[in-house]
DNA sequence: CTACGATGGAACACAACCGTTCCGTCTCAA
DNA sequence: TTGAGACGGAACGGTTGTGTTCCATCGTAG
């Protein structure tokens, strides 16, 4: 079949493309099942009828669920990762808290990444992806962020990058990994927790 | 047919009683079809078959795959945590993080962790079971360990709790909680990890 | 204009799982 | 000794999922 068309004079043939638009569709109908009912449970005809396709048009374009749900996770991390600026640590640091508890206050985001959290117990590639795609940018930012610091004096020469790395992500990101019960408004708790982050951080020193 | 055996003189009758042998080997093979499959996944054909039993006898004890686990969970969260108390702030903290390190390094325990927490934020019993099981021991644990700190002076007075024991359940309980890649020896990285924990917990005031 | 090929929709065969129901057997409380 | 009832095992009907295949239709590159 591969060479139907081959021959002396090969015509590379008409039209028909797959549709951008319906390529589209079906990306957003399957973050959307991923975020309703979770990777294991969501299937490919929900997808499909969900974006109003066949499911042979899905299966044109990605040979299962795992490619899938791959690839929307790594243009999900394509948008960037912002990356507070201000000149001082304290305020960058706010803002790097501010974001995280903004994730935490949006259950969809919760979901998902709970979600392929522990999809990725059992999946390699999924994990890999979750590593490039969800902790790297932000270890990236956060390193940045540190860095910035250090050079403005604020944060001691021989800080331990990884560690306060670790700090950093670890304190911003604590709620929103446990999912139990209402994103308080978390802007009263901000202010101390920032004090804390910072305390941590300047007893990040290397040996 | 409730009172099918009622009458004048009701006779409680014979015998037959469920036998806690299998109770117990359906609990084992459950526990062990969660961890591999996780919740979502798991069967209760699985686990009849893993435990050597007919399916009517699970549907004897349990009404469904969910009362099932919360009881599984219930039970494990049982078993004690090892509440350190060596009588120094610094000791206490260092084992409080050794123990956080060692479930990092148990792939069962991470992933049946990771896998409840994605199913808890779809199942508003289980992020229940989850936070009275997981979360409020290790939480009251930290909290006795703080409150021992204060009285010895070790920590000031107007310690702000609630944030400290943040402080230290996120910090210790931080790699856990990302299970990509492998479980360094992190007994190298403990020391520096106590003493970022330290200077934390003392940026812990009220207001 | 033509014909290539993607399209939605439907149906396919196959597998897994659920929760129930039926067996004939065996255990144990009364 | 008796009989209520739990036991393993098997099969049930129904549902849901997978990945494939067929169709008549329609858009489009050549």
């Amino acid at each position: 079949m591969s060479d139907a068309t081959s021959g002396p004079d090969r015509r590379p043939a008409g039209a028909a493309v797959l549709r951008a638009d319906l390529t589209d569709a079906i990306r957003q109908a399957a973050l959307a099942e991923l975020i309703d009912s979770g990777y294991a449970r969501m299937s490919m005809d929900a997808i499909a009828r969900r974006a109003g396709v066949g499911k042979a048009a899905i299966y044109r374009r990605w040979a299962s669920k795992e490619p899938l749900v791959l690839e929307i996770l790594t243009r999900l991390a394509d948008e960037a990762v912002p990356l507070p600026d201000t000149g001082t640590l304290r305020e960058d640091v706010e803002g790097f808290v501010r974001h995280a508890s903004a994730l935490r206050a949006d259950p969809r985001t919760m979901r998902v990444l709970t979600d392929l959290t522990a999809e990725a117990t059992r999946n390699p590639r999924l994990a890999a992806a979750m590593q490039t795609s969800a902790e790297q940018p932000r270890r990236a930012a956060g390193a940045r962020l540190l860095h910035r610091a250090v050079d403005r004096g604020e944060l001691p020469a021989d800080l331990d990058t990884e560690l306060a790395v670790d700090c950093l992500v670890g304190l911003a990101y604590l709620r929103p990994r446990t999912p139990w019960q209402p994103a308080e408004s978390l802007d009263d708790g901000i202010t101390p927790l920032v004090e804390v982050i910072l305390a941590a951080l300047a007893a990040c020193r290397r040996r």
